[in-house]
RNA sequence: GCCUCUGUAGCUCAGUUGGUAGAGCAGAGGACUGAAAAUCCUCGUGUCGUUGGUUCGAUUCCGACCGGAGGCA
């Protein structure tokens, strides 16, 4: 290229691509080991908006951090919880309540009933008009929660596969999958997307029916669904800070405090209430941790307590697979809870990210 | 005090007709693209209560002792 050019182009040699650069259609590589030679042209890169992006596993905190760094920096939260979308579920997925909040708006909380099906495209596409807004007004997006396929979807700019809810073919797939099981759907499914069929357990029912329904429904694999979705613009630039403990066993203390909490705000009466007003057991809100377990207690004659016990068990797995799904993030700035909690320095760190971010 | 049962993985328990053991749960790790608080996968060495005896060899049989449960006085 011409060197009155060069001014129009960012250029540089590294091993890692510029964050901006796998989003870049036209560039010129060279890659004589493992490093790339790079020329873009300014024009060419949109640069993603900054966000902040609050995780960590359940009971972490993450509510009290959003809403102390919206104070602080001008935001508004979006929520990233994929059962505080629901309304009338408020204790039990411990919902900020309107003191909590301190004023600062809150997004995705209460946007659908529990009777719904919700879904992460629907997440994705309201969640994505909420940030929008705020940024357009010049706030700080801070999407906050611990709903990990939700987070990483709406940053990415993920998009999802057609399905139509009106279809009767999944209930047809998955009465196969019941009648001639795992092997013999993934024999068929191998016959047109070998790659996903390699990859999926014959176990895994959820999965290979939607694999097969992905192809039936618009004629292109699952795989190949997935590797375009992926060659797909970034949507947002995050800063993502994961709140954790250095001790699991001080997480449990906080998960066990907070069911014991949820109990004596009456969960018990909550379900019951969803019950009575006619939310199906099987719906999707009540698979909920801390529903499913009270409702199945209910049913069976109202040991309350026992039902406090294993949501409490249940929580505290929930935690783990949490944990699992966060550090695959290698990008995410880590804050850890010592054994006697320190809001002030957990706050300081916090703001210390920020700064190093640009956020101010 | 006597009798019976019992003591095996963090918990509940199998088991070895004598060749040093295995399930469920818990726990750990992983996956995850329109149900995701969902769903799925992988991972089990522990002085087989202690201590003597019999035996080539005992967690397994016998004795004593120490826990636990029940019964009789």
């Amino acid at each position: 290229m011409a060197t009155d050019d060069m001014g129009k182009y960012v250029c540089g040699i590294t091993g890692e691509p510029p964050e901006s650069l796998h989003l870049s259609g036209g560039f010129y590589a060279y890659r004589p080991t493992a490093f790339l030679l790079y020329f873009i042209r300014k024009e060419a890169i949109p640069v993603p908006p900054k966000i902040l992006v609050i995780t960590g596993p359940t009971a972490s905190g993450k509510t009290w951090l959003a809403v102390e760094l919206a104070k602080r920096y001008n935001g508004e939260v979006v929520s990233a919880d994929s059962m505080q979308i629901y309304r009338r579920m408020d204790i039990g997925t411990a919902k900020p309540t309107p003191g909590e909040m301190q004023g600062i708006p809150h997004h995705m909380i209460d946007v659908a009933d529990p009777e719904e099906d919700f879904s992460v495209a629907r997440y994705v596409d309201m969640a994505s008009r909420c940030v929008d807004d705020i940024l357009s007004r010049g706030r700080l997006p801070i999407l906050a929660g611990g709903t990990g396929l939700y987070i990483d979807s709406l940053l990415s700019g993920r998009t999802f596969a057609a399905f139509d809810g009106a279809s009767p073919l999944r209930a047809e797939l998955e009465e196969r999958y019941a009648r001639e099981g795992g092997e013999a759907l993934l024999k068929e499914l191998s016959g047109v997307d070998p790659e996903s069929a390699a990859r999926l357990h014959p176990n895994d029912a959820k999965r290979i029916v939607r694999a097969l329904e992905v192809w039936l429904t618009t004629g292109k694999t699952i795989t190949r669904h997935n590797e375009e979705t992926k060659a797909l613009p970034l949507r947002y630039r995050a800063l993502t800070l994961t709140l954790d403990f250095q001790r699991r066993e001080d997480m449990w203390e906080r998960i066990n405090r907070r069911v014991d909490r949820m109990m004596a705000a009456g969960l018990a009466e909550e379900v019951r209430a969803l019950l009575r007003s006619g939310v199906p057991e099987r719906c999707t809100a009540m698979q909920a941790i801390g529903y499913k377990e009270m409702a199945a207690a209910l049913r069976a004659g109202g040991d309350t307590a026992a039902a406090a016990e294993e949501i409490k068990l249940r929580s505290r797995q929930y935690s783990k697979r949490q944990r699992t799904w966060f550090r695959r993030n290698p990008q995410a700035r880590p804050i850890f809870w010592g054994p006697e909690p320190d809001f002030a320095d957990v706050l300081q760190r916090s703001t210390a990210f920020l700064e190093e971010f640009g956020i101010s």
